[in-house]
DNA sequence: GATGAATGAGCATTCATTCAT
DNA sequence: CATGAATGAATGCTCATTCAT
């Protein structure tokens, strides 16, 4: 197993802007290209940096990805958490809608640069930082659950989330990167609630 | 666009096997190691074939991925067919856990192989074969499905339909490519039939 | 030194046909593309002869070129010894422009073909038939010139002679290769002529 | 087209060594052995530097022999330049013997990688640097022409002042890469510049 | 004789990483 | 502390030639 810790922590002001400029860089080239064309000295280049104090700061190239992975599901964690106040104060479904619309809407606005880290790199899955977010996915729409009449009246609850979990985060990656216009990705979003609602409570959302 | 077809089809009971022997050495070393460590020079030694035999007939490494996958995804294809045919005489939930399971068994049995291609490989997932067993795997679903009593009563059924493909496929992947035992996977897939149910028809399959 | 003959001398109207054709068939390849990229395999596809049948003519690639030379070589001295009885009617430099005249038209004919043999293929030039064709196309000139009052008053014969030759020979695959329209190709065709006369005789072939 | 510009520049003197020691380790090779058996790994080797190192400078094999070009044919400009300031106080014709001979030495001393670069390398006739010395070549030998009484009185003196040039100079590479002796050498340069002259002018240089 | 499948040495080139300056 | 020149193992692929059928 590799260790996907930098090698060492930026302290000081001129550290701290090397070592983000070459996250960042690595996010613009994913943005413009493959993984595979992704090499550590375009990406030194790119950052403003020498290829030396690239490798002063992380001592391969996939703890650069590993770090920019786990930036990018931490600020998609974050924005589904401040959807959450407006979401609690909606109809169940419409909160969950609210939420996955925030989400999709963040991998929209980067959509090369997760798609590259979540479809071309098979190690960024295994990341604790992604399988996180996955599992905070689900908590976000079960905290809107248990506030519907059902509880979870399925006989393997745990399987049952873990499912719903993993169909949830696939979808709404299937829906960011899909190649289509807004509107259709704004139908496909609350309709993605509206089946996880179904699942979940086990009747459709306008379901007498 | 790059063309996945061989460059020639053997015609010889000798070239039909250096044919064959190729790509069950690349699945067999994809199945040992990973995608990046997979070289055209190792395939041809495992398959007892020179690197220049091996150019014979594939014109890139891309297109014995390519024709691997093809072959993967045929078989799955076609043991969910010969699964629809005792699924028609159970009761319609049932019948879709009867093809998931068949199609999850298929896959454990060449799990790494699978996963290799489908999750480590990034061209894969648009080879047109890929595309196809994914639509095969709701068709499948959905000729049980229509012989319950509700039709689809959603307001987008073509994209609720896309979204129940997406979820469906991914799910089955999740489940096959999990760590775990075969009487959890076997629960999970059931329990995938019933949700699956409870997506498309809008109640649980046990509800009155 | 490599033996540039033929393995085995095509004796059956089966054998000479493949013979012919593996001589024709580079030609053509070389004419729709560089030396780089011809290879034994697409001449023998091409003549419509398997490449062990080529391998029974031909001991090697240098071979098959070697007569493709010789062949064009020669049939350049044929056209050339066919102009040399209407130019030995006409006045002494005009029939030098005529002999060069057919020359340059042959070569023009199959303008890739000379250039791909002439300037792409190293060892060409060594060859006995192109240095007889170089030798030839002097012996031509010399003819004519002896009929004008000037011998070769030069001192050194034999090494202007060579001289000559080499800048005549020289100067006519520069013309035929010239990227130019047949106009202009005829005026410097019959220029070179009048140089040539200029060098021979010592004086303009107009001069009183 | 292909661009056959460095990678990158040499600044410091490290850097300089390196790229000039790839350069005259192809030269060396060159002159030993045929541009076929010139291998990119081979010249890393003998100039002692590794392939890395190379490719930091060159961005392929070609640009290594343009460079390589370029060098030859701008040293043979500078020679001949030189040549010029003598010339000028010879008798015309002896002058533009001079400028030969000093070519023509120049080739000698390093036939083997002349005739390499010049004759067994075919793209190499088509670089600009290459184009620009035979221009040159033909510059220097005018200067001293217009000298002369007579003007080019030739009905097409462009074409006429470009065949010249082609004929001079495959003449000096038939010289300098001719199996023979200095004396012969030196023999057939100067009836080089008398024919030159006859070409030239329309009379010998020694006549009345 | 003819065939064409098979060979394999060898080539140009890449790129993550190191370490002398 | 930063630099960037240097490294070299490793890769995908070509093609003249052989030889079993």
């Amino acid at each position: 197993m590799i260790d996907f810790t930098p090698k060492k922590l930026p302290k000081q002001a001129r550290s701290r802007a090397s070592f983000d400029a070459i996250i960042e860089a690595s996010a613009q080239l994913l943005s413009g290209g493959t993984y595979e064309a992704l090499t550590t000295n375009h990406i030194a280049q790119r950052a403003g940096v020498s290829i030396g104090t690239l490798y002063e700061f992380f001592s391969n190239k996939e703890t650069i990805i590993a770090i920019l992975a786990e930036r990018r599901m931490q600020a998609l964690v974050t924005v589904m958490q401040n959807a959450l106040i407006p979401a609690s104060s909606m109809r169940p479904w419409e909160g969950v809608a609210h939420i996955l619309e925030s989400a999709v809407a963040t991998m929209v606005a980067e959509r090369d640069v997760y798609h590259a880290l979540l479809r071309q790199i098979p190690f960024v899955r295994q990341l604790p930082a992604v399988r996180a977010s996955r599992a905070a996915m689900t908590d976000f729409t079960q905290m809107i659950r248990v506030r519907s009449a059902d509880v979870l009246n399925l006989p393997a609850p745990e399987m049952d989330a873990w499912l719903i979990s993993q169909m949830l985060s696939n979808a709404i990656l299937e829906i960011a990167f899909r190649n289509t216009d807004a509107a259709t990705r704004a139908v496909l979003t609350r309709e993605l609630a509206r089946l996880t609602y179904r699942m979940a409570v086990g009747r459709d959302p306008e379901a007498g």
